[in-house]
DNA sequence: TATGAATGAGCCTTCATTCAT
DNA sequence: CATGAATGAAGGCTCATTCAT
């Protein structure tokens, strides 16, 4: 949901669309480098080579990017990952693809997912995060559910299935920390060698 | 190192040491509650009990307790890491000490580690900030060194060593945002968990 | 007098100042619930139907719209004032045809009024007023010369006329303030009450 | 009620006080001046000889002023008015005294005055406004029950009443717009002459 | 005529910090 | 040591206005 009055007209509308989604994408950008308090508008607003005020016709406010920001993250994830449980795959199979689109996403929305730790506290504290608090909380029990048929079923073991939860949360929310585009190693390689830490199996080799 | 010229007499010496640390350890619990730059110095004041002026007795400025946080987060981690090392231990088990000290410290320290991980970026964009950045390399090359020494010995197996690295860094600095003092885990089983997770084994078990 | 080159064939000019008169009608009500100041030009574009840019077909800006309600609100005034005054008739009845059409005039356009009201202190102080401010200057002195020459022939007495002015001009400014249209009293009715107080009769029983 | 946070101790406390009267008042002749709106905050700050956000330790923020000029303008006026006519006299008398006393605030406060006329719509209009508004009630309340009272025991007549009020009401209300402290007239002699049309008689002659 | 993107000055306010007391 | 008044730069945002389309 766009804000402040988008365009009717489509013409107007796709171009205006493609410039609000430059904007969010320079914010997120800056607001990963160098933190959502520590980015000014006047930065953001230079990054996008508008003058000062032109960016309030794509936003609402400096929150409104974050609030965007977020659901380019969370959302085509959520989306892709009920896809995936949807199917009828055994859940191991399941928990590999998730991982792999997991870490694909996190790779590519690296910045976003920097802005998303960084602001994490703010995000759980306060209550207008609300939407944003629970698609992260359906995302991760989609991955519970997944860890869980498999211990159901037998093809996965945990000592402590919850601990293997928030272990793989860290694996895969820390990698935007290091990963480098054309890094090493691919976001399906790091997928396979976090998904064999938590199943405790050898990985890829 | 306290900042504006502390006293020399041994006995205000210790009350403005012990006033500076509580000042240093509510700046941490509200920086990871609301950020370094979401929170302002009024705030810190009103936490301390202290009036406007009153805290600038017991730090340079707001970035100094940005620094004592770092500092306290990782010089003591640092010195335990290195005596644990330095001991004639087999590898694997110094892994089991140094996961087992590093969970324990970042529970115990958790403001401290949410806002070392939420100003991350800063840290290492920073020149200022090239002490607090060593520090940190300084304890992931120990880590890393530990499992070579192992991969080495053959009483570890890494598909990819470096991934393995990355991989409990994540799991360890993601602890603080799920930890609930007094939890259903204690650190040590959370670290026995990591440990078993990176080294391929079935835990605590 | 409008203004960015009205057209000039005739039936077009129609439709021009028709809408002009439109936006001057509308612009009143808003800048006389939220104050001139406190209405925006989005807020005013909005209100008429127009896109940002639209408004500016019809007026030169803001403050135009200004004058060009404080003309609306004086001119058929001032005109009207000196037709009655021109006529030869005794100044008791000058004045009771004067304030009928007063209160009438300026309860029908309540809202140039309270605008005008509102702006007083502008108006009276900045140069380019000038013109405005002369308008309102001649109808009082219309006013004081109707009762000087009622107390000249001794058809009214003041304590002070000066003061009976002023207390006219209080009454009939601040009737906007709460008239209503269609409310319990007619303008001719109101105006009637006036007349008594200042003349000092019982009104129009 | 002042606002952030006031001083305790006493000896600070009456210069806090002593100050934030001072700019209130000078607020209240800014605002006179060039409306509300139309003041900025800089002028008010360059007005006080403060710098930029030295105002802010005596204010909430811009509307904390106009609720502040409002409180000293209607306060104090509606504790005497009820003074007043809690004595036992009798209406004609009631109404000289109020009036008086109305009429000589007005004039000694003409720049809260000013600015509560050209606020007024918006006092009116918004719900956070809501005690200035009953204070305004309140007042024209007590000065109908003289009124009603003076009817009912014969010693007034009015061929409207509620029309009496109003007007009276826009006499005083407009008198800050003419009156120069040291003019020709008193505010007594003022009062007089207001009491005087709208009872019907000759005023102080 | 009409649109709506864009401008840039200016607004109110916050905040880290200083300093006389 | 501690206070709290004061500073002044910077922040996010609004708004009257312009102009290519």
């Amino acid at each position: 949901m766009p804000v402040p009055s988008p365009p009717t007209r489509p013409a107007l509308r796709a171009r205006y669309d493609a410039r609000r989604s430059e904007v969010v994408a320079t914010a997120a950008e800056l607001f990963a480098e160098r933190g959502y308090d520590g980015t000014s508008m006047s930065e953001l607003t230079e990054a996008t080579g508008l003058a000062a005020g032109g960016l309030y016709h794509y936003i609402e406010g400096k929150e409104d990017l974050l609030i965007a920001i977020c659901d380019e993250l969370l959302e085509p994830l959520l989306e892709r990952a009920r896809q995936i449980v949807d199917a009828a795959l055994p859940p191991v199979e399941q928990l590999h693809k998730l991982v792999g689109a997991w870490v694909a996403h996190v790779v590519e929305h690296r910045h976003h997912m920097l802005v998303f730790t960084q602001e994490r506290q703010a995000i759980e504290r306060e209550r207008r995060w609300r939407r944003v608090r629970s698609q992260r909380q359906a995302f991760e029990r989609i991955l519970d559910e997944v860890l869980a048929r498999g211990e159901a079923d037998g093809s996965m073991t945990f000592a402590d299935r919850r601990l293997s939860l928030l272990a793989l949360l860290g694996m895969v929310n820390y990698t935007p920390q290091w990963v480098r585009p054309g890094g090493r190693l691919s976001p399906g390689e790091i997928a396979a060698g976090y998904c064999a830490m938590v199943l405790g199996k050898d990985g890829p080799g």
